[in-house]
DNA sequence: GCCGTTAACTTAACATTGATAAGTTATCTG
DNA sequence: CAGATAACTTATCAATGTTAAGTTAACGGC
């Protein structure tokens, strides 16, 4: 219950400064969001912990679901730089697609918490349950578009990997989604019932990699 | 906008006939819940649409969550009839590993808010988000398990096709494990994007159930 | 130096939410 | 018919997201 969480922030801002306080308010929000889930973080307490008034928090955001659609652009952002490494180092199709999936259960293991709040949409309001995935056509500027960003990466990797002589067993963009979903499905299993007893945490990710690429790649 | 949903109920209930007021409130809030969500479905309205006040509700259930909680052992009560059904009526191993996941899968489309309140613990307190898996010991009458009887049904079919000769790549439960990622991988995509322009619904169902069919059962 | 513009805030308030307290009405029992 | 009580209502609560309207202080131009 003790909700004496340090207003670290000096006064008011100076006059070109209000991007600094916008980044104060996003961190501020990060924290609690994983702290406590969406629902349970209040306006009132991410003006607290960052120590001005509630409704300052609206001079940098439209509302409390555009704070959590930056912090989610935010975070893909790292994301996509540690797949951008891969498609530049690994040339072989199909340890590209491994690999690819392998990154991306790293980085949902990794920061579980960012995971939940990305992927699983955890305590999101109805509202924002779309923030994952959108059009290719979307104005890729646009908050809560970098799952979108992630997702076509994998389609170019599949749709590359199929120019350079794979033979696949649906078409790309099916494929690309029957791997994500598998890829999700044990990162979503593991981060949220961290609980449960799993049989064997590395025989799950190397088994569910094997049955995704058998089940997307034609048998030889 | 417009609300003018018929308060169907005669007037007050007799004295023993306080259980039906009870079934009148689930029904609509199933009605609510399915049409609009779980968040935007407020007390009130659940009330109007019986035709009583707010608090009355609450003569009949201790808070909104266990509407909820009611309505999802009442569905999941129909998912287990469901794979019950399949346990008797299909003999061949593969086939009912294949039947059972396409009657998960088929379930989880059909009843989506139900589906992310047991399985993602989604806009339900803290007190609710390990409710779909729990230890085998936990009280089965208590609100909420349903998620998990499913679960121990699907491991005690891989067991049994295991006893009449099939070949698994990995432990039994481990297999389950799999499987069970899979079809929630593509359960919870669907549910939690359905605005997402997912190439082929069919093909993508087909194309896991194969995938996980693959992955698991050892190659003849 | 001071003055106006305006960025960076605050206080007050609103409507809506889930939920409770306390009182009222109607039905059954003896 | 009388008292108990199931079945309900009205009034109210505190908390929420959000807006309106006013206040303070930093900077540029004169």
């Amino acid at each position: 219950m003790s909700d004496f969480s340090s207003p670290v922030t000096g006064g008011r801002k100076k006059r070109g400064e209000g991007h600094t306080r916008r980044e104060e308010i996003l961190q501020a929000a990060k924290e609690l969001f994983l702290e406590q889930g969406y629902d349970s973080t209040t306006i009132r307490r991410i003006a607290d912990r960052v120590g001005v008034s509630a409704p300052a928090l609206y001079l940098y955001f439209q509302d409390k679901e555009q704070m959590m659609l930056a912090l989610c652009d935010q975070t893909f952002g790292h994301l996509l730089e540690s797949i951008s490494e891969i498609e530049k180092s690994v040339s072989d199709p199909r340890e590209r697609i491994r690999q690819f999936g392998e990154a991306y259960l790293r980085f949902g293991l990794k920061h579980p918490d960012e995971y939940r709040l990305i992927f699983l949409g955890s305590n999101i309001p109805e509202s924002m349950r779309k923030v994952g995935h959108r059009m290719p056509t979307d104005d890729p500027t646009r908050p809560g578009v970098g799952g979108s960003l992630v997702f076509q990466r994998l389609i170019a990797v599949l749709v590359e990997a199929e120019a350079a002589g794979l033979k696949l067993n649906y078409p790309a963009d099916t494929c690309a989604e029957l791997c994500w979903m598998g890829m999700h499905g044990l990162a979503s299993a593991l981060i949220l019932k961290p609980e449960f007893p799993w049989s064997n945490r590395d025989l799950l990710i190397n088994g569910m990699l094997d049955m995704v690429l058998k089940g997307i790649i034609r048998d030889t």
